[in-house]
DNA sequence: TTGAAAGCGCTAACAC
DNA sequence: GTGTTAGCGCTTTCAA
């Protein structure tokens, strides 16, 4: 540690000296408990004021709560999380509740290490976006503190989950793409790792809706999935492996804008205009696929409504609810420039 | 607070017991520190290795340290900030250190009330990317725990600074667009509020020089100044505001991509095309810059470098030094196809 | 080399 | 309505 003279904090004992009182007085005005008169309420908040105190966290944290919302997040660079966090952030607006993050990384145990950062540090509830964990895993945190799940379909009796139909999100890319005219459609996203869990993630359902449309029109031999993340990277190296295949889609269905960004970047790259050589389709509706000279097809999907829930949720969770809930919102779709009939064969 | 049951946390008491010593034996263990023998440690470390016992961080925080590192960050949508993460991470990746991050929002108070978050949760060092709180309020965190301030450029005795040569950057724009014929140009940067700090930030560095530079041209009746965050709203609503002068301004230097990527929303709205109309140039050469599709003339600044050096001084700092340092990257500009001559007077 | 015990800042049960 | 006090899980003297 630095040797550097540190000023010592400024404690309940120094409050509840400077306004002649006890501790306990000056606990019960912070948290606003029963028991305290209002002249001895207006004591203790003006030492407060003039001390400057403001409570230890890691000590509240010993005993009861530490007003603190923890979330995963599992890459910072996706568009799409600022929106659920800025509904989390609006629900949490009012109360005590501070929200802080951590980054879950590529692998699962990167986001393991993350989500245990989170419970060491005593967060009152725990908001895990698209976990790639085990259920196991996730159950065991929920059984220690509040948990919502955002992304994963897959309901529990421990945790709440939040979620967008992605079904209904990935059906509509693909009937769309179906009714422009294109048969050779090919999907971007799903990767599943060795030790990570495989069923009812957002990213698994999107690429199995995929397969289902595809066969429910008879195109089950034109099925071709580049099994990547939603990253920029990914999503570039995606799409190069589609357009090696002979003959190469028509159309790509990427489950996330970021990677169909990195899809753009391949297709620009092998000299390829979009959608006059390929349509492109992304998932989330982020900024960017507004941007007029992106133009990206895209499905929304309320993000500032799911961060607000998760809220909600976390919070009725701290004060007492035990059973579990499941919350979906519903997606539709949004046409633009990046899809379009496929070019006539030659 | 919940009533279900939740299971205890495994202890250091629970280790102890298991392992047949004394808790002080187990802490040593757990800190690698001095007087344990070989035998003790490995019985300990299979007890903890057992018991799947992880440190209670608040606990440690009570005495010691968190072994966290608290960064805040001013938005979690500006693309860059991703560089800079990574670049820490990378640093912090071999040690104990975990990261977590507090997003500051749009004015100062909520900023320091994220500041305040990191600091009443203890944590060993802390990182502030481009913070708008006066100097008062960093030296009064920098003399309570290890401080970085990234972004800023006055020195100060009591934290270090780590940054961008902003002034080198931005001239490299002016040049850049005064070079191919430019001279209405205008700046989308800026916004000082009422109690936010006005001189050393590095958006206030990029303005001035962008008007010292005009004026050494002998433009500097043609400097004109958008104030906005480094924002996609803001971006736009600068450009718009901008696009209303007339004569319009023939080139828009953004001081950050993301504010160049609102401008260019608003361009496309006017109907305008770049760079025929108007060139547009950002900051911060992030991903989107790159696009094809976007193309933007930008000033590369290696974000990664930073956040690592960043990470290396914090633990130095940690370590105990109490030196100041300052740190210094030099930028180079990305021209691309979004900047080009200006079209002939008509 | 080992362990007993004090105490970090706070909350909550309890006594007055 | 008010204050006393026993811990929460850990680190750190200090004594054995």
């Amino acid at each position: 540690m630095a040797t550097r003279e540190r000023p010592r904090r400024v404690t309940i004992a120094d409050v509840a000296r400077h306004a002649g009182v006890s501790t306990t007085a000056v606990s019960k005005v912070l948290r606003s408990a029963y028991g305290v008169s209002p002249a001895m309420r207006e004591r203790v908040k003006a030492a407060i004021e003039e001390l400057g105190y403001r409570p230890h966290a890691a000590a509240r944290a010993m005993r009861g709560r530490t007003f603190t919302i923890g979330v995963l997040l599992p890459d910072l660079r996706n568009p799409f999380f600022p929106d659920i966090l800025d509904g989390l952030s609006e629900q949490l607006a009012g109360t005590d509740y501070q929200v802080i993050m951590v980054q879950g990384g590529p692998d699962v145990t990167a986001e393991t290490r993350a989500i245990d950062a989170l419970v060491d540090r005593q967060v009152d509830g725990i908001l895990m976006i698209a976990p790639r964990v085990r259920r196991v895993r996730l159950e065991d945190v929920a059984a220690q503190m509040p948990t919502v799940v955002l992304g994963l379909h897959e309901k529990s009796a421990l945790y709440d989950v939040v979620h967008d139909d992605d079904e209904l999100g990935a059906e509509l890319v693909v009937r769309h793409l179906i009714g422009l005219g294109h048969r050779r459609i090919a999907h971007i996203g799903y990767t599943p790792g060795s030790r990570e869990r495989a069923v009812g993630v957002l990213d698994a359902i999107r690429a199995e809706t995929y397969a289902r449309v595809m066969r429910e029109h008879g195109l089950q031999s034109q099925i071709a999935v580049a099994r990547a993340a939603y990253t920029e990277e990914a999503g570039y190296r995606g799409a190069r492996e589609l357009l090696e295949r002979s003959p190469r889609p028509t159309a790509i269905f990427a489950g996330a804008d970021l990677a169909a960004l990195g899809a753009l970047r391949a297709l620009h790259e092998a000299g390829l205009s979009v959608p006059a050589d390929v349509s492109l389709a992304g998932y989330d509706n982020t900024r960017l696929a507004a941007l007029s000279s992106i133009s990206l097809t895209s499905v929304d999907q309320d993000g500032a409504v799911m961060g607000r829930t998760a809220g909600r949720l976390l919070l009725e969770r701290i004060e007492g609810r035990t059973s579990s809930v499941r919350f979906s919102v519903t997606p539709s779709l949004v046409p633009r420039r990046s899809t379009g009939p496929p070019a006539p064969e030659a």
